[in-house]
DNA sequence: TTAAAAGTTTAGCTTTGCCTAAACTAATAT
DNA sequence: ATATTAGTTTAGGCAAAGCTAAACTTTTAA
């Protein structure tokens, strides 16, 4: 039974988050992978000889089927550790990223399985991010941002963007967690920044940054 | 902040099993490893760059201070993961060895004091090994073999080596976990096999070899 | 005490995975 | 339409980590 190297694990994830079906190209891939450009050519090479991607020379690399499925496979463990890291450790939103990174490489089917069931098999993750499920399918990806919704319509956090540390930080400030339940209150056709009411009745004012990573459903 | 490759933490681990404080020679780390001598005269003297070990030609090496203090926290780390994946995910004794070999590899101090946290902040593993503390220090490690106990004394398994699959499914098979108490019945003279009675009054043997790899104290 | 056997190290080769500099292809702008 | 710029690939280097074969110590046995 093959198995692969993390720097040939870390290819495949980049590819799957950049295009999965559609091609990429090298320099957009060399910067998330934070490599230089003959780095990548090389490393397309090998993956290319596994049959984990097709390239063409100067126009880009996609995953193959073989890829793709190895793809979403890593994917399920890292949201699967990052709901481990979260729920039962503890951690933070905004912490578990990296050590998920390093979790995710870890080659045990069973304990995957194992740990799944543990959690209660979940199919979101602490950001409300689809868990793909043991089979590959992907469950659906939730919500919308919060500018389509109309004043007093009511809604639910159910899922928010990895856009780093102060994101995070400014969620926590304003009490925003996935599940939490709000009011439209209005929209500022000047700046599109959002004004929200929460469910104990306060009031703020929602920049247009941090609402367009906020993602919700009516409820 | 210094990191080190899964191959050096590998030597370091090996060092630490087989000799501690003492020297260790090229043979033994090379069996223990699973590599060919050439490769670890190479691997040692890149541990030795880094100050992890003090190697004499021709003669041996052995871990430095800051060497042992790697050791034990990884070993600290392996029997966390050991006891994680037996309590938390269900996994039996023999299963857990080479995953937790993985997980011992994941670079995150808080997590793992947070997993410590969480397991209850045990100080021995499922095996009943001794997990080295925050601190570098280890508790006692608890036990003696069967044969010294005398007939009708009564004992507690508190820990059994790692002596392969099938050690443990015999063990399975007769019912011994850590924590079953028994009465020691009788010893025979002949081959030093040791019969015992469990709390249910059943009696049973076990062969010389079976007995040498449990270990328990008197109660 | 010296010769053979056993163990260790050096020398030199391989693959992975990254790098810089130079060559080559593709896209764009006059 | 061609020349410049931007992007990609080759060429050649380096370190980690493994290997085999040959040289060199150390130990053991005649």
């Amino acid at each position: 039974m093959k198995t692969h190297t993390e720097s040939e694990e870390n290819y495949i994830k980049a590819l799957y988050h950049l295009g999965g079906e559609k091609a990429v190209n090298n320099g957009a891939l060399a910067q998330r992978i934070g490599a230089k450009g003959p780095s990548v050519t090389q490393a397309v090479k090998r993956l290319a000889n596994k049959n984990l991607v097709e390239a063409i020379p100067y126009k880009g690399v996609k995953l193959t089927e073989k890829g793709t499925a190895l793809a979403t496979h890593i994917l399920r463990k890292h949201r699967l550790w990052e709901t481990f890291l979260v729920e039962k450790l503890g951690f933070g939103w905004e912490e578990v990223h990296d050590i998920a990174e390093q979790l995710e490489h870890v080659q045990s089917p069973e304990m995957v399985e194992k740990l799944a069931k543990y959690l209660g098999s979940p199919i979101h993750d602490p950001h409300g991010d689809p868990i793909p499920q043991p089979n590959g399918a992907i469950p659906p990806t939730l919500g919308k941002p919060l500018q389509p919704f109309a004043t007093s319509d009511k809604l639910r956090v159910v899922r928010v963007e990895d856009a780093g540390p102060d994101f995070f930080t400014q969620l926590q400030l304003l009490n925003i967690t996935l599940g939490s339940e709000f009011t439209m209150s209005s929209i500022s056709n000047f700046d599109s920044s959002i004004q929200l009411r929460g469910a104990d009745g306060t009031l703020f004012w929602l920049s247009h940054s941090m609402s367009s990573n906020i993602y919700a459903i009516s409820v």
